[in-house]
DNA sequence: ACACGGCCATGATGCAGATCAAGAAGCGGT
DNA sequence: ACCGCTTCTTGATCTGCATCATGGCCGTGT
């Protein structure tokens, strides 16, 4: 008999961990699109002291909790993340997806516990930054204490861009989007922007936009039909960039 | 002749005008619930001294402008103003409506300009915090760093929940939801949470709620039919305020 | 190899809210 | 007190996406 996916691990703290080792962002190929980016050479010893890394979590489990205690922020160094919210009647919002050198988990600060839950979406190798400490150090690197408000300002912003989307554009509109906006971060890790495999299902991605998978489907289907697309299964192949452009329309 | 409302002033920018007052947070019945809320007494001068007041904003007034350069973010003494973002087709986007207390234009931070516009609902007096001066305070004062790091987490926050309720939610939900979060913010100031006055237009609501004015004026209407609200143009009265709580369904 | 469960595609139908239309009511300006 | 404009309300109709339903596919465990 098999575990139903869903109920994989329902709580993977990260810190429980008991093999952490060194980490080292300097030989880390995110470190330009990651935190460190604000950061200088000399200083750079001081926050890898700081962060954590631990085994991998496996497809499904949870990086946090809505409702648990805020410690860390986290650095997605591989794999991807949904971040979402479940709502008073049990269902699920997803609020966004996180791809290597993104930080998520800001939203936890305001209350010292998570408002909104995190689970891997394959396997995933992930940086915990104790937010205490960090907020100790970035007293001390103006560059620092400079680049968090610039990250939790990116948030804010990005999901000022979601509000929008989710209430002025169709269908074929917000998918159009999420796709290139997928593709764009593709190209700033210097991967394909017109190849790649998406890491969630249509669930989520229906989720994500306020649509049902349904639609999500069709969508699919119609933009293989006219040709902007090729889909097979999470395979995705961006034909004709300028259409997918136009399909978006004037979203952002 | 009369000018069209929408025209006046699209510009008005709060620094350039001339008299400038020293201002007092201690004596400001706001100090509470705003920025002060995390400062002790001794520190307080110090954001007195950085923090710039000026001449009120009358209806439809410019607070700032999506695009222009980013130097301060606002609170909102008295009146209310509403945050939007235009689309590329030119339309507009509500992100937010800001009560007494409370504080905009963190958005503007990851860019060094501003990502939304503000405009004020009705006059309304405001105080510009430049943020450099801002940023170097909350450098040597963990409280505040630390409280705006919370602020800007909860418009985060906020604006999930915003996202979960344009994408999950009916359209009387969505308008129960809004009136109860008014009511709240309220209280908050020691105002009444059962009758007042909505500084905003019904487009705006709508706007901000992914509905048009139409559904709105219908969803008023039903409301004030099934008893749970008395509704005279813009003056609110919450008749019943668990059937409110019920309409608004389980969004939060 | 096969069976089961989750995921995806596609068709048929329904409905909440958009759009179109028209009038009423509030309000600033003269 | 009146005019012109904007805002609000209410009704009639339309439509994009949800919902319901069904079958195919694909990966995983036995």
């Amino acid at each position: 008999m098999s575990m139903r996916l869903q109920d994989v691990s329902e709580a993977a703290p990260l810190r429980s961990c008991t093999h952490e080792y060194k980490v080292n962002c300097e030989t880390c190929r995110l470190s330009r699109i990651c935190l460190p980016l604000a950061i200088n050479h000399q200083d750079l010893e001081q926050l890898e002291n700081i962060i954590q890394r631990s085994k991998p979590l496996q497809r499904n489990e949870l990086l946090y909790h809505e409702g648990t205690p805020f410690q860390s922020i986290y650095a997605v160094r591989s794999g991807a993340v949904k971040g979402y919210r479940t709502t008073s009647d049990g269902r699920e919002q997803v609020t966004g997806f996180y791809f290597p050198g993104e930080i998520l988990g800001m939203d936890g600060i305001s209350n010292n516990s998570h408002a909104s839950s995190a689970r891997a979406l394959e396997t995933s190798a992930i940086c915990a930054i104790p937010f205490d400490s960090l907020e100790r150090l970035s007293a001390s690197m103006p560059s620092l204490q400079r680049h968090l408000f610039q990250l939790m300002s990116r948030e804010i912003t990005d999901d000022q861009l979601l509000i929008t989307l989710l209430s002025k554009n169709s269908a074929d509109e917000r998918v159009a989007t999420l796709l290139l906006s997928i593709a764009n971060r593709n190209a700033r890790r210097n991967l394909s922007a017109s190849q790649f495999r998406l890491p969630m299902s249509r669930v989520d991605i229906g989720n994500y936009l306020g649509l049902t998978v349904e639609t999500i489907s069709r969508v699919f289907s119609r933009m293989q039909k006219t040709g902007m697309l090729r889909v097979d299964n999470k395979e995705i192949e961006i034909l004709d960039q300028e259409a997918l452009q136009q399909a978006a329309n004037l979203a952002a």
